[in-house]
DNA sequence: TTTGCTAATGTTATAATGTTGCAAATTTCG
DNA sequence: CGAAATTTGCAACATTATAACATTAGCAAA
């Protein structure tokens, strides 16, 4: 079950599962935040899949765990994990990623394959200021930005052009 | 129920939702598109509000209309108005808003305020740039560009700082 | 240890949103 | 007109998300 579809950049995804799981323990420790085992897991299971996870897909993985909850638990957790900034909500896809750059500021940006599904989360400035400049020109205060690009990531994209 | 809560800019609102079903006839006929009563109607439901609305907000009003409609007629008709980018689809709403630029190139852009619900879409092209140099920086190919921002419009706007 | 508080979870039901499939009606066009 | 294609009506269903309320776990003060 490792490289069904691997990411952009292949790497280690086990280690890479570990580094996020560590890294958000210290998040919470930071927040005085309880990461109890229910939230751990849907985040392990978000972070394990590159492609975005549903919220009834993290509900099937925790009843093969053995773990019986409703969808309730699910969407706590997920609210939980959101709240700081462990993962992102893809509005497109009604799906949930797990957040790359955790703890940072987030100008998040997201790169949707249609094809193989992956999602890759960039930071860029440049669009954050673009969009904080035309906002500013209407006297809109921004609170939460959603930039979301569905397309073809490099692995995916048809040699012959689009019609 | 003309005015609950006027869009940023106001206007006579008849008037411009007249001009947007006049648009709306010329470029179905462009294009050999059919805008059926149907059709025509939930375009003229979706202007009247400078709110997004649900596709189930649509469905209410065609009840009440008389029209004994399900909700595949009212996802069809919305369906078809977003390939002729009549309408756009908010993800993060799950609703629906009048195109201010039919026919036209579309880098949308969508202003969101979170207290009066309404919208505002504008054309940033320094935004849409910016995200394709992103993009391009990622060899990913973009197909659709989704860029929503929530905050406060002037109207709203606390006068107290946030935070 | 017991008590009392708060946060977290379990449980059931239900709301809200969106889709599939097929048959009937309508329009288009030869 | 009559065949083909598009559009609509309709029923059932699938998916996503929340409400409401009972229960339990974690933790600190008496």
């Amino acid at each position: 079950m490792s490289s069904s579809a691997l990411p952009y950049r292949p790497h280690n995804h086990d280690a890479c599962v570990a580094q996020a799981l560590a890294e958000a323990r210290t998040i919470c420790q930071q927040h005085n935040a309880r990461l109890t085992p229910t939230r751990e897991r849907v985040l392990e299971l978000i972070w394990q899949s590159h492609k975005p996870l549903g919220a009834y897909d993290v509900l099937a993985v925790l009843a093969e765990d053995g773990h019986n909850a409703a969808p309730p638990t699910v969407y706590r957790a997920l609210d939980f994990l959101q709240q700081y900034g462990l993962v992102h909500r893809i509005a497109s896809l009604n799906a949930f990623t797990g957040c790359t750059h955790a703890g940072k500021s987030h100008n998040g940006m997201f790169l949707i394959c249609r094809s193989c599904g992956n999602v890759l989360e960039l930071t860029a400035p440049a669009v954050s200021s673009a969009v904080h400049m035309a906002a500013a020109e209407e006297s809109f205060r921004p609170d939460d930005v959603t930039v979301e690009v569905s397309g073809y990531c490099p692995g995916c994209a048809p040699d012959h052009a689009h019609g």
